[in-house]
DNA sequence: CGGGGAATTGAATACGTTCAAAGGCCGTGG
DNA sequence: CCACGGCCTTTGAACGTATTCAATTCCCCG
């Protein structure tokens, strides 16, 4: 299903025009799952939000050890999310499409522990956080709505954890991260079959702790036995039984 | 795998005997920080909570596809969560331990994607899920507490992931885990240095994506290295500044 | 059309796995 | 109290897979 939303054909205008539309204006708002709370409320919530804040490929959403001001709902376009060692080395620890939250795992510290970056062009719209209770007085239902995206958010954690952590093949873990992709692009409830990638190699053998030499025979050997098909960054998955065998989902 | 489940040492009666005593009473009171709001507090949440359930070494606290009754603080013991594969494949994905929550990955589906099994003898504290709101009402900061838990969380899972999916070798997976167990360990901010495992080796193994050789070989080296002593499940830190090198932190 | 980064492919190496066996710990029973 | 048995843990050697380093191809953008 890939939807437009990733896709961004050269668009800078389109961005800058974008800045301060309503969300009720915007064809992205279908998608924009996490705080779609129900059509009449929905103005209530978004009037005590910032606007979709776009931005360009490589752009910093926010830096490990920034104080946390907003929880953030990606509208369109990839993120993603890395973590910075004591000795500097960068690391991608997750991807975040469009409907996701961004920045939840510094609520508890006050502080973001991680750095998200805009993999391609995107946007995003910012809760302030101290609109939150506000916010959660208009809206009973809120703040259930916020914390079942954070438990969400968690057990998607686990899941990523057990497909990846467990020391399975390097072909496993790039099924099982095609997969998992392939369905949080899905649209009601079908996996998405074909999908436009905004990461490179080199983020998705950081994520899946791959060489980018190791991943790429990975992608080749999945080629060969017709379980994807895959050409730079587009993806169509012509085996979805075969990928989720591989991926031992 | 092996996984002691069925093995219920001679326990039963203490077990039995501290059923229902008041938390005020307990002295694992002060570690059951989750929700230790304040002093005054504490004792109406409790009203709501039903008190500490014990569990014997191999109990589950949950099976994988329970619905979701409650929220669960454990005061003492460890818990070890596993996720079933379709094939049937148990994995260890995670522990807890006290002061920690379990089970707050079910709450978005309302039902629980893994299980919960008792690694020794343990008890939690469950809140159940239809007095949330009662208790929230009775304490405004209680949902605010909650929400910076699973936030907490999820931090911790990302901690999780990059720690052990990137692809390190086991001796630096094996340190990882080591401070991590470490510092969840800790009391007032001081690293652990002496710690009694609960878990055995294969539980380890299966939760860093090693085999138990494997493993063996990691715990041997940091040994020889004089990073740390273990013998059994009692494990000494010696080196924490060379620990936390290798674990790359 | 050409330059340059990204992606792929090819061989030698290193590391974890596998299969096998031995050692250590603890509870049970004599 | 000691001996036995079972299970957990450790160690050893051959193997398989990912890594490394190098070279080539592909593709985007000027």
């Amino acid at each position: 299903m890939s939807m437009n939303i990733s896709r961004h054909p050269k668009s800078e205008q389109n961005i800058k025009q974008d800045k301060h539309i309503a969300c009720s204006d915007c064809a992205l708002d279908d998608i924009c799952r996490p705080f779609s709370i129900g059509d009449r409320i929905i103005s209530h919530v978004l009037d005590s939000m910032e606007r979709r804040e776009p931005l360009a490929a490589g752009d910093y959403l926010y830096r490990k050890g920034d104080p946390l001001s907003s929880i953030n709902a990606i509208t369109s376009g990839t993120l993603k999310l890395l973590r910075i060692s004591n000795t500097g080395q960068e690391q991608v620890v997750g991807f975040r499409f469009p409907g996701e939250l961004v920045g939840e795992e510094g609520i508890s510290p006050g502080r973001h522990c991680l750095s998200a970056v805009a993999v391609d062009n995107a946007s995003v719209c910012k809760i302030p956080m101290d609109k939150l209770d506000a916010i959660a007085e208009k809206i009973p239902d809120f703040q259930k709505h916020l914390f079942d995206l954070l438990s969400r958010q968690c057990y998607v954690m686990h899941q990523q954890f057990s497909a990846y952590a467990a020391r399975n093949s390097a072909e496993e873990r790039l099924a099982a991260f095609i997969l998992n992709v392939a369905e949080r692009h899905s649209a009601n409830n079908k996996t998405a079959t074909e999908i436009q990638l905004a990461m490179n190699r080199d983020d998705i053998a950081s994520f899946l702790g791959l060489r980018r030499e190791t991943l790429s025979r990975s992608f080749s050997k999945l080629q060969k036995t017709d379980v994807i098909w895959a050409k730079g960054k587009t993806l169509k998955v012509l085996n979805l039984k075969e990928l989720r065998h591989l991926a031992l989902d």
